[in-house]
DNA sequence: TTGTAGGCGTTATCAT
DNA sequence: ATGATAACGCCTACAA
C-alpha cells in the first residue's frame, strides 16, 4: 500500500507537509502544493482513513442509529432510503460511516453505549426513529460526547441538531385537502403511536385544522400498524365522513377495512411509500423525500463536527396523489 | 478514554500481556489472565477497534457492497435485510462493517476500487446482487487482495466463498407444485435477467422440469419489472396455462395484468417478500430468508478470514403460499 | 514556508 | 510466561 510516506519521498518534501496539503492548511507554497498533489496523482495514493481516525482528534467517523421495525418490515422502504441518503452524503464529504440498529443496544445503558461508540473512534452520530420512550438514546443526543442530528425529533441543543420537515403544516394541509374536496365534517383520525415526537406534531395540525373549520373529529392511535388501524375503522369508520391517517401504512389498513364494509369514505395517508402504489387505490399523501432528509442530516452533521452551533433544520415536502400507475416500472 | 495503557496499569502487568489476553493467546498464565479480566471489568474498557485495525495485519473490517435498485425499490426490502442480517451478525463476531452501493463506484477501476477499500482498512467483503455483467466487481471477487464471499454467484476459488439457496432446485419445486395442482402443461415462464447468475440457475431447474414433465415452455425475460412481466402476460398470457415467474415482482406484474385481462392463470412467485402480501391474492412462492443468509455470508466470510478455503454454501429455503393475512400486523 | 518529532491505541516480534 | 519496543499511517504542535 502506498502510504503517505511513499508520496512524501516522491515529492522531496516531508510527510507533514504532504499532510498539509492534504488537509489543506493554508501555510502551503503554491509549488510545494503542486508537487505534492503531482505525486499523490502519479502514486495513486488514497490516505488511510483508518490511521487518519486515530491520529486526529476529531475523527471524521459516523455512526447511523437505525431504529428498524422489526414487526412492520414494510415500511422498512423508509430505514433502507434513510442509509442510503446517508451513506451516499457521508461519501461525498469525506466521512467514514457505520450503521447500527437500536435492537443491537436496547439493553445497554447510555454510559455503555458512548464507551462502544469511542472505541470505534465516532465522532458524529445521526439518530432516526427514535421516540419520546427510547431514554438512552435521549440522552445520548443531549449530552456532549458526540455531535449529533436526530431526525424527526425536537432535541436541539448545543451540538445536537434536528431535521425534519414541518408534520404539524403537512399534516394540516393534506388533511385539508381531503376534507375539503370531499365536504367532510366528522373526521376519524388515526394517528401513530402517543409518545411519537411525528404523532405529536401531526396532531398539532389537525387540531389547528378541526378548530378553523369546526370540525368533529377522534382521535385514536394505530401504532403505525395496519392491523390497528384497520380494525379502529372496522369500529368507527362507518360514523365519520372520512379516515385521517399519520402514516402510509395505516391508510392501507383502513382502505382495506373500508373496502369489505363497503362504504366508501376518503383515505388520506402520509409518508409516501412505494408500497402503497401496490394496494391499487389512490389517496392523497404527503411525500417526504427521506433520502433527501437523511443527506441534509449528514451535511448538517458535518457542519457540527465543523463548529457550528445546533438548530433546528425543516426539509421540503410535497402533497401528492399517489396512484399505481405512478410506481411501476 | 480508558486504553490499554490503564489496564496494563490498573492490572499491573505489561500492555503486551493485555494485549494477548485480549486476543485469547494461548501463552498466559491463568493467574494474570484473571487479573487482566478483571482490570477490563473494573475499568469498563472497550478496545479501540480503530487502533487494533491499524496496527494489526488482518484487519476485522468488513464492506458490503450492495446493488440497490434505484428502479424498482419495492424490492430494496431484500437489500435491507441482507444489510441488516449481515450487520447483527458481525457485531456478534466482533467484525467492523462499512456499507456501500454499487452506484459509489460504477465508474471506478477494479485499481481504484481496491485501493479505495485498501485505504479503509478492509480485509473482507461480500457482494450481493452481482451480474455477470460487472466486470469491475467480478474481477474484485476473483483476485486476491480480499477475501470475499459473493450472494448469489457462482465465483468460487482460493479465498472467495459463494451463499445461496439452491435455485434450480427451488425454481424446479415451486413450479411443480403450481403446475401439477392446477394441472398444466403450456407454461409462460417469465425469467429475470439475462446475464443474471441466478436466472440461469432458475432456468436449469425450470429445463429439467419442462424435461420430466413433457412441458412445452416459452421463456421470456421480465427484467426483475412488474412492468415488463405485465406486458409479456398481456401478450402471451392467454395462450398459456400458467404463468411462472423468476420473481415475486414480476409474478405481481403478470397477476395484475391477468385480472386486467379477466382470465384466470395461476401464477407462481419467487423470493417470499412481504411486498407480496399487499397485492391481496394468493400465491405459491420461494421464500428466501435473506437476512440469514446475509448472516451464513458472514459468517463464512469469518472463516476465510480466519484461513479458511472458500467453497460453494447452499441455505435452505422453503416454499409457501403467501396471502394477504400473513403479513399485517 | 517547511521539517522534526512525539503521539494516537493497538499488534507483534523479540528478548528475558 | 511476561515485558520492552518497534511498527501501523497519519496528525500536529513546535522548531527551524
Amino acid at each position: 500500500m502506498v502510504s503517505i510516506k511513499d508520496v512524501a519521498r516522491h515529492a522531496g518534501v516531508a510527510i507533514s507537509t504532504v499532510s498539509k496539503v492534504l488537509n489543506s492548511y493554508p501555510n502551503v507554497s503554491d509549488e510545494t502544493r503542486g508537487r505534492v498533489t503531482r505525486a499523490v496523482a502519479e502514486l495513486n495514493f488514497v490516505p488511510n482513513s483508518v490511521a487518519a481516525a486515530l491520529s486526529s482528534k476529531q475523527s471524521a467517523r459516523v455512526a447511523l442509529l437505525v431504529n428498524l421495525n422489526t414487526k412492520t418490515q414494510a415500511i422498512d422502504e423508509i430505514s433502507l432510503q434513510y442509509i442510503q441518503g446517508a451513506i451516499n452524503k457521508a461519501m461525498e464529504l469525506n466521512l467514514d460511516v457505520i450503521t447500527l440498529f437500536f435492537s443491537m443496544f436496547q439493553d445497554k445503558t447510555v454510559e455503555e453505549l458512548i464507551r462502544y461508540l469511542k472505541s470505534q473512534s465516532i465522532g458524529g452520530i445521526i439518530i432516526y426513529g427514535i421516540s419520546m420512550d427510547d431514554a438512552v438514546l435521549r440522552e445520548l443526543a443531549g449530552g456532549n460526547d458526540f455531535k449529533c442530528v436526530v431526525v424527526d425529533a425536537p432535541l436541539t441543543s448545543e451540538n445536537t441538531s434536528c431535521v425534519r420537515i414541518d408534520h404539524a403544516k403537512a399534516q394540516y394541509e393534506v388533511a385539508k385537502r381531503t376534507i375539503v374536496d370531499n365536504n367532510c365534517h366528522r373526521v376519524l383520525y388515526i394517528s401513530g403511536r402517543e409518545n411519537s415526537y411525528v404523532a405529536r406534531e401531526q396532531q398539532e395540525g389537525m387540531a389547528r385544522l378541526a378548530r378553523e373549520m369546526d370540525l368533529e373529529m377522534l382521535l385514536k392511535y394505530g401504532e403505525l400498524s395496519e392491523l390497528k388501524a384497520r380494525n379502529i375503522t372496522m369500529e368507527y369508520g362507518e360514523c365519520y365522513d372520512t379516515v385521517i391517517c399519520g402514516s402510509d401504512l395505516m391508510a392501507i389498513g383502513a382502505m382495506k377495512a373500508l373496502t369489505e364494509m363497503d362504504i366508501f369514505r376518503p383515505v388520506c395517508g402520509y409518508d409516501g411509500i412505494i408500497l402503497m402504489g401496490y394496494v391499487g387505490k389512490q389517496m392523497n399523501t404527503v411525500r417526504q423525500n427521506f433520502a433527501g432528509i437523511s443527506a441534509t442530516a449528514m451535511e448538517e452533521l458535518h457542519r457540527l463536527m465543523n463548529g457550528k452551533k445546533g438548530e433546528d433544520v425543516r426539509t421540503p415536502y410535497t402533497l401528492e396523489r399517489m396512484k399505481y400507475t405512478d410506481i411501476i416500472c
